[in-house]
DNA sequence: TAATAAATTTAGACAAACCTAAATATTTAT
DNA sequence: ATAAATATTTAGGTTTGTCTAAATTTATTA
């Protein structure tokens, strides 16, 4: 099998290939916490075993194999996010870095059965979907709160930020995940949103309300 | 924190400390499955770092934070076994080697959180005690089946051998935890016995009675 | 387009945890 | 009490994953 840094450097390909087709040294660097050499070093080792595509000064892009493998990590990773939040009583800004240890636990027989056990869910606490058994999930369409006109409504379905000061300021807030919200009315001075949310209204700034995500 | 080989080590250390006062480096070789000159490298970390007390060809033994350590390691590797089998429905044979990666896991209000949500269960699927969150715990007197006499009965309440093998013979002989037996008698050729367990007669080897435990 | 800046790779080290082979210490047997 | 056998440590390497500093490539800007 793969190694622990392996593993992690094919989640954060995986993760950063989300916004840019090609991702690169300082990209990974940055997320992963080193130095651009270090990742060169790796980038060829995960080349070398056909996880990666890497063209040198180029960036890389994660192979079908490499793929499955960043997937796999995704989705014990949320299982146990979820196992945390919903049978040990964790709070949602308390158990991403317990799952960043957790999603190495080798067996896939192992995860499958949590997954029984919890009754397949499909949403992990933070709103990301949790890809089935065969690597499967639909990423449901989601934009900013700040996308969104005066007068309209959407659901809470997900975060952008996944930080802890955040979340528990959403927490503070009621806003989560499934909480219904209509914008009330947007300042012009600073952009911040006047949302109604059940039978209250609460203001909050256009940096919260980049990092909040809704369906429509 | 302590590495994972520093945790294992360490785990070794203890668990051949209750057959000897001092474990020596070849113990630990053929326990680890390692060579007795990387032990030897190892010692001498653990014994800067005040985990053990080792004198040069003597043997080691744990300090009291080095058992702490050690202790707490064996707490999480049982619990976890124990969630293996009561809550994801693994068979006792099936759970060791995932515990051995699982018992890694760092937070320890994560394991107090599972300790709670499995109801604080006292002993493993294996019949072996598992710590409390203050590493205290006791070590339920117990003897093998091969040191009982004709027509004595027991109740079984652990095992020697953790073997899949082992665990899975006694699985199919339905000689389990809990289980009550009596010795009805003793082959003087090989020293094999004839238990009674319920209402059926069962003949195992002396081998087996070796490694089966009993409470009287 | 040529210079400058930024990104990336290469070169050379290092710590952790292993290894083999050789040296040394301890134990056991004569 | 020696000699032989066994156990342990030391010496010198290797692999993985990291680092800093220097070289090189690519992108930007004047
Ligand atoms: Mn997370
Ligand atoms: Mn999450
Ligand atoms: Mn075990
Ligand atoms: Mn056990």
């Amino acid at each position: 099998m793969n190694t622990l840094a392996e593993e992690n450097y094919l989640k954060s390909i995986y993760h950063l290939s989300l916004n840019d087709e090609n991702v690169s040294t300082n990209q990974l660097a940055a997320l992963l916490n080193t130095k651009a050499s270090s990742v060169t070093d790796m980038l060829k080792k995960l080349a070398d075993k056909t996880l990666i595509n890497y063209t040198p000064y180029q960036g890389v892009t994660l192979t079908a194999a490499g793929e499955k493998i960043a997937v796999n990590i995704i989705r014990k990773h949320r299982l146990w996010e979820f196992f945390l939040v919903e049978k040990l009583s964790f709070k949602w800004d308390e158990v991403h870095e317990m799952a960043e240890e957790m999603e190495h636990i080798s067996s896939n027989e192992l995860i499958d059965r949590l997954d029984k056990f919890m009754d397949y869910p499909k949403y992990d606490p933070h709103g990301d979907p949790i890809p089935d058994s065969d690597g499967k999930f639909k990423l449901h369409d989601l934009k900013p709160v700040s996308a969104i006109e005066v007068n309209t409504c959407g659901v809470i379905c997900g975060v952008r930020d996944h930080s802890s000061s955040f979340l528990q300021y959403l927490e503070k807030q009621g806003l989560t995940i499934g909480k219904k919200i209509t914008v009330n009315d947007i300042i012009e001075f600073d952009r911040s949103m006047i949302l109604q949310m059940e039978n209250k209204t609460l203001q909050i700034s256009r940096e919260v309300a980049n990092n909040l995500l809704i369906t429509i």
